[in-house]
DNA sequence: GTTTCGGTTCTTTTT
DNA sequence: GAACCGAAAC
């Protein structure tokens, strides 16, 4: 039955969607297995509780990606109406960052603090072990400390323990490097910059210190709603916890075979123990699957089984039988992309358009051959890369000289920006920031001259037209336009300097323009330098899906494929040792985790599933290595398969 | 003392 | 690619 705002939840909806749609308020649970209809779940959800007064604005939305957070609001609009902009939604590191943009001075930062992307960790990192006279062959590099203290924070263990379990054995000082996190913590003070965990950590440690803060929250989103629960972390489920905490209006949404993050320190336990945390849960089931074949299903359903451990639920098909998921054993990595190809135009001449094409990997670095041949046989393809939009050198390199205009007290952004100069290095550069007291504001009368004063000969020609931008801010009115001042800093410098230092320069001049197109969307650059941040290559690509692009196959990692679907998926490189990947599975519980991306990887085909195992793969000294088919594969009965010989390569 | 250049090695997964 | 290292060049 229609109800007043003209939703018929009854015909839009099977059962059990329905259920959980019409959930009381309290905590609600829903396992909803993939290609459920997980999202429209949530989606009416929102409209259902608008339909019962509830203002938009006490609602909060969390997701993983803000993909999904733009994908559910504008579906969210379509259903309700234009009054659901209210709503929060967003990923967890969004909603910290806009919460700590107001209370920063409570926890000792400035409003205008930097977000410092892994790039800047590393660098920060890198030049601590030297300036602490630690630098040697046996000291653990800069990605292993981030990566272990990142893990520590987000599961909230104690750093100490997990370094003696990664580092007992080896005759590394465990106090050195407890002082080089005591200096990163002091430098991203001193440097008014937060990096990714530091978000999430000091918005919880905010609300644990003031909890009239913590209050106003706490009335402020009375609903509240999480995706994907299987990966959120300790730190996550806190933050969460402590927000729901008053009201307990808290609804979660995942699937414990869909998790794929423990390395970041989820826990599928989340999921399953969260009935135990909250009282009174109420748990909805979503088992239709109304997305693949259910030769597919079969594939998905026992393959998951072999990781008993786990809350079985059968995934139920609804769709006709269209053929079983193909296996085919190619020579090689190169025979492997040739059979993609040949089977891309197959599919094609049957009628599915390339944009519903996708080829899935473990890892980026599997993929190579494939991209090679895609090219050379000239059939467009969308890769999202493993390095973000925003962190590619040539972007960060541009980036740094709005970080600088916008916080005269970057000094990351200083010194990338001036070590761009001929004759200027890392230790020249240093030496000029120390000359201008940790400050460069082209506004002071002075500064100008100083820094050109400070400058090798070689370099003063090159930054005087750097420095030309400055005159033309106050003449051409550039403080309100970002885009203009990236436009002029590339026709005055960066142009050139890609000319003459990058290969593939014209590719990274048109990233460029993207920025300046980018840029234009914001009012200001302190907004734009934030945003940029938080933004992944997946979001830069949903935002480009508006546009005219062209039709392509799409060529991405499973864990990046997440919540994505296509009529037709290609998976690479399905052999013992590569998938599941083999350092993996010297982890504990490796193999379990594995097994979900390889649930993931498979539940994300519509009608045609095609697995390829090549047998073997050429190593960089000449070598060859040979390979089994994935453990994933031989463990389920044969008669699941198609099995298909490329013959035509021999 | 520093920068630059050329060779070598290594690639799991990312908000 | 891009990060690292050692040696040449400035």
């Amino acid at each position: 039955m229609a109800t007043e705002s003209g939703i018929d939840y009854a015909a839009e909806l099977n059962s059990e969607q329905l259920a959980a749609v019409q959930a009381p308020d309290g905590p609600v649970l829903v396992i909803a297995a993939a290609g459920t209809g997980k999202t429209r779940t949530l989606i009416y959800r929102v409209a259902y509780l608008v339909e019962q007064g509830i203002n938009p604005n006490n609602i909060l939305l969390l997701t993983f990606t803000n993909r999904a957070a733009n994908e559910m609001l504008e579906r969210a609009r379509d259903l309700v109406g234009p009054a659901v902009s209210g709503l929060w939604g967003g990923t967890f590191h969004h909603l910290a960052n806009r919460i700590l943009r107001r209370h920063a001075e409570a926890i000792d930062y400035r409003v205008d603090f930097t977000i410092l992307d892994s790039d800047d960790q590393k660098t920060l990192m890198r030049n601590i072990i030297l300036d602490l006279g630690l630098k040697d062959k046996q000291f653990p590099k800069p990605d292993v400390l981030l990566s272990l203290y990142s893990f520590a924070l987000n599961t909230e263990q104690e750093v100490e323990g997990l370094l003696q379990d990664r580092f007992g054995d080896h005759p590394i000082s465990l106090e050195d490097i407890g002082r080089v996190y005591d200096e990163y913590e002091r430098r991203k003070g001193a440097l008014n910059a937060m990096d990714f965990d530091d978000l999430l950590v000091n918005t919880v440690s905010l609300f644990r210190k003031n909890p009239s803060i913590l209050e106003q929250y706490q009335e402020r989103f009375y609903h509240i709603m999480v995706d994907e629960y299987q990966d959120t972390n300790y730190l996550q489920a806190e933050l969460v916890d402590l927000l729901a905490a008053k009201h307990k209006n808290l609804l979660v949404v995942g699937d414990d075979f869909q998790s794929i993050y423990s390395w970041r320190g989820a826990n599928y336990r989340n999921i399953i123990d969260f009935p135990d945390k909250y009282e009174g849960t109420t748990i909805f089931k979503l088992v239709t699957n109304y997305r693949s074949v259910p030769e597919i299903l079969e594939v998905a359903n026992g393959c998951i089984a072999g990781n008993p451990e786990q809350f079985q639920k059968e995934l139920k098909a609804v769709r006709e039988m269209m053929g079983k998921p193909t296996f085919v054993e190619p020579r090689s990595g190169d025979d492997q992309a040739k059979f993609i190809i040949q089977k891309i135009r197959e599919f094609q001449r049957d009628g599915y358009p390339i944009n519903n094409i996708c080829i899935l990997y473990r890892a980026h670095f599997h993929a190579m051959e494939m991209q090679i041949q895609l090219a050379r046989e000239r059939i467009p393809y969308q890769i999202t890369s493993g390095v973000r939009f925003f962190e590619q050198v040539h972007i960060k390199d541009v980036c740094s000289f709005l970080r600088l205009m916008h916080n005269p007290g970057d000094e990351l952004a200083f010194l990338r920006l001036i070590t761009l100069l001929p004759k200027v290095g890392p230790k020249t550069a240093l030496k000029i920031w120390r000359n201008l007291e940790g400050r460069f504001d082209f506004k002071t009368p002075g500064a100008r001259e100083k820094l050109i004063a400070g400058l090798p000969k070689g370099a003063q020609p090159l930054w005087q037209r750097i420095d030309s931008i400055f005159d033309r801010y106050e003449q051409d009115g550039l403080a309100g336009n970002p885009s203009e001042v990236v436009h002029y800093f590339l026709e005055e410098f960066y142009d050139q300097y890609a000319v003459e230092n990058f290969e593939n320069y014209p590719r990274r001049i048109e990233d460029v323009q993207e920025v300046i197109q980018y840029v234009g969307q914001f009012n200001s650059l302190g907004a734009f330098l934030e945003e940029m941040a938080l933004l992944t290559n997946i979001d830069k690509e949903a935002e480009n899906l508006g546009g005219a692009e062209e039709a392509s196959v799409k060529l991405s990692t499973v864990h990046q494929a997440k919540g994505l679907e296509w009529d037709v998926v290609f998976m690479l490189w399905v052999s013992d040792g590569m998938f599941p990947s083999g350092r993996s599975l010297d982890e504990e519980e490796g193999e379990s985790e594995e097994r979900r991306l390889f649930y993931v990887a498979t539940t994300r085909a519509k009608d045609h599933l095609i697995m390829l195992s090549p047998q073997v793969r050429r190593q960089r000294d000449g070598g060859m290595v040979f390979y089994s088919p994935s453990r994933f594969i031989s463990e389920l009965p044969e008669e699941l398969f198609q099995i298909e010989k490329p013959a035509y390569f021999y």
